[in-house]
DNA sequence: AACCTTAATTAGTATTTCCGATTATAGTAA
DNA sequence: TTACTATAATCGGAAATACTAATTAAGGTT
C-alpha cells in the first residue's frame, strides 16, 4: 500500500484552490510559498496524477485537481471535526456551529433563535448563513455548513434529519379583497393571475403550491417575488394574493398593512420544518438540543 | 486553530485498538513499538483529551478513545479512497471491490457475478463478504465494507442505494402437501404451525411475511431455520412449507427434491433487491456499472 | 528468586519539513 | 529596448520531527 497523502499537503491543496495563487495559499497557511509549492507537487507524486497544469506564469486545476479538492475537503472537515469534538471532551452546545437556513426561514428564527441560545447556552458560537437549499446542502457536504434548517420533504443527499414541526400557510391579501371569501378559501372565487409566488428557486413556492392544493395554475401570476417582505409588498398594494408562512405572520410580517390571512384549502395546508445533518457527524447530542430549541419556536412544534 | 492530528498517529491507534497491544499493533505499522507508544500520546496530547486508561502492565480505551478510534476509521478510510481514486485516474471498474451480501442472497448471486465480472472487468478484484443487514451496515459505516446488496426495504442510516429489481417469493411444499390447493394460496388452508421460516436476523422473514401478507401468526411455526437450504431440507421431508425467494429457486435450490413451488397471496409478493453505498464515496459510476450488472441476474430487473 | 511480558522512557540518529535566497519566465511600463 | 513586477520552481542549509535500540519499571509466572 503507498503511504497515505499528509493531511497538511491536503490542506495546502485547499488552500491553493480558494486563493488561486501561490504566495497568498502559502500565507493563508503561515507557510513560505516554496513550502507550498513544493507539498503539492510531493501530493502529486504520491497521488501519481496531475493536480495542476502549469504555465510558468499561471496554473489550473486539472479535473482531477478539482476531485481531490472536493474529497479533501471532507477529509479535512471530518479530522477538524474530531479534533474539536476531543478537544471539547464532548460536551454538548460549546464551540463554533455553522448553521446554514433557507430565506423563508431565517429571518423569522435567527432572532429569536441566538437570544435564547445566548442565554441558556453561551459557550455556543453561532454562525449562521442564507441560501437556497440547494445550495446549502452543497455547503453541508463539504463540511463548509454543521447543520441547516430546511422546509421538507426534500431530497436529503444521505444526509439525515429530526422533523422539527409544521409551520402553516395562509393566503394573503388586502382586506378589501378578501370581503366576500369564506374559509378555506376556494381559487376558483380568485381572478386569474391573482396568486403572486417567489422565484422557483425557493422551496416555499413548490410546498405552498403542493400543501395548498393550488393545482390551477392559471391563477398565479407569472410574475415572481425574491422575498416574502416583498410578496407582503405587492399584497398590501393590492396586485393580489400571496402565501405566507404562519412563521413569518407570527413574527409580525403584515404589521403595519392592510393585509389579512385567510385559511387556503388543503387538507395540511403547511409545510414541514427540519434539521438536517450529516450522516458522519460527532454531534447529534448537539443537534438534538438545538432542534429542541428551534422546534419550541415553530407554530406546530412537533418535538419534545 | 490547533494543529491537525496526523493521520500515520490515527493509524496507529487504530492499530492499537485492534491488536489490543503495543508491540503487535506496532509490528502492524511496521514500527518500533517505542514509535507506537510515543505517537498514541502525542495523539492524546494534540487532541487534549485521554485515549487510554494506563496501569504500567495493561490498558484500555476510554470511552473517548472509542470513540476517536469510530472517526479515525472513516477519516484513514476517505483518504485511502481518495488516494485509490486519484492512483487509479478515477477509471471505473478497476481495483479492489470489497461487497457485502446478505446471506438469502448471496449463494445464488455471487456465482453468475463472479463469472460474468471476470469476462467484461478482469481487473476489478472483487471480495466478498457475507452477513446480516444490520452487521453490514455497519461494516459499510466503517469503511471496512464498499458496497451492499441488501433486501429493502431497510433503514439505510444515511446511505445511498440503487434499486436493483424484485425478487418474488413462492411458498413451497411438498408435493403430496399441494394437491388440493388453488393459488394464489390461501393460508387458512394449511393446517396450524405449518410455516417454516428462517431466524429473526434474517431480513427475509420480516420481508416475507410482509409481501406475502402472512398475518396469521398461528401459522408459522416457532421452529426456526439458518438458512434456505435448511428451510428445503424441511420442506422436503414433508415438516411444512416455506417461502423461498425465486433466485433461490432459479438457481436450482428445488432440484432433487419432491418440492413445488406455488403462488402465494400478496399484491406484490416479492422482495425488492439494492445496492447499498456511503453517500460520500468516490465510485459512484463504479457501483452504477455494478447496479446494472447485478440487477441483470435478478428474476425482475429494474434497472436499465 | 529468576524469568517473562508489558508499556514508558531516554538518548542518539535519520528523516522530513521548512525557509530564504535564487532562478526562470512572462507581462508591463518607461 | 530596458527596467520593473509578479509568478512559480529550485536549491542548500537549518530546524523540527519521527524513528530506533536499549533501558527501565512493574506485574505476572514458574
Amino acid at each position: 500500500m503507498s503511504k497515505l497523502p499528509s493531511l497538511k499537503n491536503l490542506s495546502y491543496l485547499l488552500a491553493l484552490h480558494q486563493h488561486q495563487n501561490f504566495n497568498r495559499a502559502a500565507q493563508a497557511c503561515n507557510v513560505s510559498q516554496s513550502t507550498l509549492s513544493s507539498g503539492i507537487q510531493n501530493l502529486e507524486e504520491q497521488l501519481g496524477c496531475q493536480l495542476i497544469e502549469r504555465d510558468h506564469k499561471s496554473f489550473l486545476f486539472t479535473g482531477m485537481g478539482e476531485e481531490v479538492v472536493e474529497q479533501a475537503r471532507r477529509i479535512l472537515t471530518s479530522t477538524e471535526e474530531l479534533l474539536y469534538f476531543a478537544q471539547s471532551q464532548g460536551k454538548i452546545m460549546e464551540g463554533p456551529l455553522r448553521l446554514g437556513c433557507i430565506p423563508t426561514i431565517a429571518p423569522f428564527l435567527v432572532g429569536p433563535l441566538t437570544k435564547q441560545l445566548q442565554v441558556d447556552h453561551p459557550k455556543l458560537q453561532l454562525n449562521i448563513r442564507e441560501d437556497t437549499t440547494d445550495n446549502l446542502l452543497h455547503l453541508l457536504r463539504n463540511g463548509e455548513l454543521d447543520v441547516l434548517v430546511l422546509a421538507l420533504p426534500v431530497d436529503l443527499q444521505g444526509n439525515q434529519s429530526y422533523v422539527l414541526g409544521r409551520d402553516p400557510f395562509k393566503l394573503v391579501m388586502h382586506q378589501s379583497m378578501a370581503d366576500n371569501l369564506h374559509e378555506p378559501v376556494q381559487y376558483n372565487q380568485l381572478p386569474d393571475n391573482s396568486i403572486f409566488l417567489l422565484e422557483k428557486e425557493h422551496c416555499l413556492t413548490g410546498h405552498a403550491v403542493a400543501a395548498c392544493e393550488l393545482a390551477d395554475s392559471t391563477k398565479i401570476n407569472p410574475f415572481t417575488a425574491t422575498s416574502l417582505h416583498s410578496l407582503v409588498q405587492m399584497a398590501d398594494a393590492r396586485l393580489g394574493a400571496t402565501f405566507i408562512p404562519q412563521m413569518a405572520i407570527d413574527r409580525g410580517i403584515l404589521n403595519g398593512t392592510d393585509l389579512v390571512a385567510l385559511q387556503p384549502t388543503g387538507q395540511q395546508a403547511s409545510r414541514e420544518i427540519g434539521l438536517v445533518y450529516r450522516p458522519t457527524t460527532n454531534r447529534r447530542q448537539t443537534f438534538r438540543r438545538l432542534a429542541e430549541f428551534i422546534a419550541q419556536l415553530l407554530p406546530e412544534p412537533l418535538l419534545k
